[in-house]
DNA sequence: ACCCCTCCGGCAATCGGTTGCAACGGATTC
DNA sequence: GAATCCGTTGCAACCGATTGCCGGAGGGGT
């Protein structure tokens, strides 16, 4: 990371004291004065030194003694991608539990870039204090080196040896798993995510384990975007070869999956049933509402709050866990008979 | 704005590369080689030194010569509150913007909150190249304190002098009532959203206008919330005295408005048509869609950040105007007979 | 034995704004 | 006329990390 990879070039180099202090024939104390010390200045060279320095165009800005050690009172979260209403949310939960203690959050969207994030996360760890990374794309390497700098936090990725915290996918999937499983599906798909994230891996692999236990098939499809378009391009395979029981990476994925499906004459939950992850959407909107796991996201975000202000100790070694629930709501129902055959195009 | 509020106490200090080159007996440079310069120093002193900062805890942060003048890549864009789309969109136009000019956006949720925003802007303002404010709640004087320190540009808020840009309220109110009008609607109702908002007060202005323009009476309600919960906490005050055509401060109100509603057996469009504003919704959602205002969102965070960056000139003096137009959707309708008088509780 | 080159670590300057201390000059007071 | 005081300004140190330059130590070649 070098200099110039981390600061703008600086070749249009603004006006210093020491300009203006040249130009109106005082010493460089007496223009800092004139702006941070007001009073301190005789009210007449105050006049002359801000015309001068209005001419020069130098801009002041009150920098308080900041070296690399001071603390900022401010703190970043990273997410992946913003309109994804789940980052919304452990955002909320971050910035409530920082204003508590007087801090600002800084948030960064990264739509799911690599190199945005690590540019993004590069620039600002020398002005924060704190750094959560709400679902990181970054190899573990460049994760600990950011975590050898400043006070981190990673979310939904489990790392050993950095404070993390992930939620219990792995009940999470089995109580999706069951749930269909109750109702009398036998045939299930997963709509995969992100590669790079770790939390499809973990659910690839737990849904298949929980399939397994309840004697089910499961097939993966995908990856896709983790986004409502991600979910509606995944129709087409997904018709090719379909299963009554779908379960998808996360909610905007389902939902769009859902939609793209009823453009095709498909509804859910009477031909298929869907469930999505991490019940991100208002359960007031969306039609029909969606039978999703639950992770208490806005806790997630607050839990990483109190571990970089260490108002919460982290678990040592280990990432904490938070606990998954599964929300029925009216995505999901009881297979009909010659389901799923009858998609078949 | 003094030391203290900018900056957090420094009582906890860190070590510095001065007190591990004490403790290991080398020179500081040797310690900065140790960390930035990889190679330049012998394994065996460099090993040395970080066994030593890791006892005293010293973390080394890049430090590339930041000083008042540098650039760093960062733009902030304050917004009122994240959890309204209309913002999310402006801050994705912002961030595909300045991510072509290999810029960082950090974005600060207020939460409608001029404490937090003054904290929060006051806190940033040294570490970015400039600001974008959304929808400011601060007062004239704050923000032009604020605009000679950095590049700045507001959303939403006219001020002179002050590069500033926002939609055409006026228009876009008239085309809302026009539309009304036609359907044959002869009261109305606007739901007010914040006093402290620029945008309320002209838009209230403007329908009165439009209203009186069409022969109709407007009535005003509020403030409220601007959220679905403000929406929904009119319905009570409304029912008071119930007109056939209720436009909201934004759409966030309207649905709430319209959710609250339909929890007493009210429908719209059947019962009330209801105008949302700023047309920030996903319209695959929402039952029943809501006919809004719409404003280009992201081009506004796109220019914004043009702005800032020098990439588009403003128009000196006065801000630049964006134009609105009407989307109708399903939420409004023709009057019933005998509407509103049969809501009158 | 001499020269040269490389490697390594230290000295000191630098960035730009802040601040403790001292000097200066005019006015007031004895 | 000298002592005192206060408002104003300048000098120089400081913050913490980086970096150009230099010099000492050690190795290899002739």
């Amino acid at each position: 990371m070098s200099h110039d990879e981390v600061l703008g070039d600086s070749d249009a180099r603004r006006p210093t004291i020491y300009d203006v202090a040249k130009a109106s024939k005082v010493s460089p104390s007496t223009v800092s004065r004139t702006f941070s010390k007001p009073g301190r200045v005789s009210a007449a060279t105050a006049d002359r030194i801000r015309r001068v320095a209005d001419e020069l165009e130098y801009h002041h800005v009150p920098h308080p003694r900041f070296t690399p050690t001071t603390k900022t009172g401010m703190l970043a979260v990273v997410v992946a991608d913003l309109t994804n209403p789940f980052f919304l949310d452990i955002v909320q939960g971050a910035r409530h539990e920082a204003s508590m203690h007087r801090n600002t959050v800084l948030v960064i969207d990264a739509q799911e870039s690599l190199d945005d994030e690590r540019e993004a996360v590069g620039r600002v760890v020398p002005f924060v204090d704190g750094i959560v990374l709400a679902a990181s794309r970054m190899r573990e390497g460049s994760i600990r080196a950011v975590a050898r700098q400043r006070a981190l936090v990673v979310l939904n990725r489990p790392m050993p040896d950095v404070p993390s915290a992930v939620t219990d996918n792995a009940r999470g999937m089995h109580l999706a798993v069951e749930h269909l499983s109750r109702l009398g599906h036998r045939t299930l798909t997963y709509l995969a995510g992100p590669e790079a994230s770790w939390a499809d891996s973990m659910r690839w692999r737990s849904i298949a384990e929980a399939a397994t236990d309840h004697g089910l098939r499961v097939r993966r499809l995908g990856p896709f975007a983790p986004t409502a378009e991600g979910g509606g391009s995944a129709v087409e395979h997904y018709l090719a070869r379909p299963t009554t029981g779908v379960v998808a990476y996360n909610d905007p994925m389902a939902m769009g999956f859902i939609e793209e499906l009823a453009a095709r004459g498909i509804r859910a939950p009477d031909d298929v049933s869907v469930i999505g992850f991490d019940d991100s959407f208002d359960p007031r909107f969306g039609d029909p509402v969606l039978t999703t796991v639950a992770v208490p996201h806005r806790i997630l975000g607050r839990f990483a709050v109190q571990m970089l202000l260490g108002t919460r100790v982290a678990p040592a070694g280990r990432p904490a866990m938070l606990p998954a629930e599964l929300v029925v709501r009216r995505s999901t129902g009881k297979p009909v008979d010659g389901a799923p055959h009858r998609l078949a195009s």
